[in-house]
DNA sequence: TAACTGTATTATTATAGTTAATACGGTTTG
DNA sequence: CAAACCGTATTAACTATAATAATACAGTTA
């Protein structure tokens, strides 16, 4: 279910926060689902529970789930939170990018291949 | 004269050579330019010598820089290199934002819309 | 010769991530 | 009610890595 490399140097919890809340955003994880318990999650990726209760802390201060103790976590409603903002930073850094690609000769058609590329990859693993 | 966060999860030794490498890149430190020696850059960015020797065998490694025992470290000449590693780095910046707008929702139709759009102002006034 | 270079080595400290072992109180289920 | 779940909290220990510290050696330069 998730996807965690133990040897990366980003740390644990970090990844699993970035896969969780990648599906909660694409709504792979819907509204109020609810995430499994920080021992069974333990159990399923073989890491210690309290690297789990790390992340789902991190997921819940940042607003993206809620967790009711003796019951569970689970999604919070995100619909009005994605940053426009944030996406309005990415795509002057875009413009930027594929300006000076285009001023060293690379074709368009090279830069649109290397975007579906991407994305392909997004798919695929989800890292960044 | 350079830029490094101690604080940063990223190390020290890996900051000053991805900021050496930029400033090769760009041309901003020329073939043969001697760089601050092992001891005199510890001084400048107060931090201990052997981070900055870390840091100088990564780069010399690389083919960034040659090192000379007593007399110093220099730029190697990157005449050849330079463009396509500058390339391969605006690729790989492409592929994170890229990545991160898809993160956000943003459709890879858009994305290529505003591929498109760059190229279009790139002709018509030539900035990057 | 003195003061600079790069280079190497060994020991120590600091920090962050992770694991481990428990414990407590709420909830659900049989 | 009791057992088996939940989230949460705490403390200690282990690990890996970055960074520091203190030297040392040999080549170069002024």
């Amino acid at each position: 279910m998730f996807d965690i490399d133990v040897r990366s140097r980003v740390p644990i919890y970090e990844q699993l926060v970035d896969n969780i809340k990648m599906m909660i955003i694409q709504n792979v994880l819907e509204k109020d689902e609810k995430l499994p318990s920080v021992r069974k999650m333990a159990q399923e990726i073989t890491i210690n529970p309290n690297t789990i209760q790390k992340a789902y802390r991190e997921l819940e201060s940042e607003g993206y789930i809620y967790s009711l103790p003796g019951k569970g976590s689970f999604v919070s409603d995100t619909k009005n939170t994605v940053s426009s903002q944030k996406i309005e930073m990415l795509e002057d850094n875009l413009e930027g990018v594929v300006k000076e690609l285009i001023y060293l000769q690379v074709p368009v058609e090279k830069i649109k291949t290397l975007v579906d590329l991407a994305e392909a990859e997004m798919r695929e693993d989800g890292n960044q």
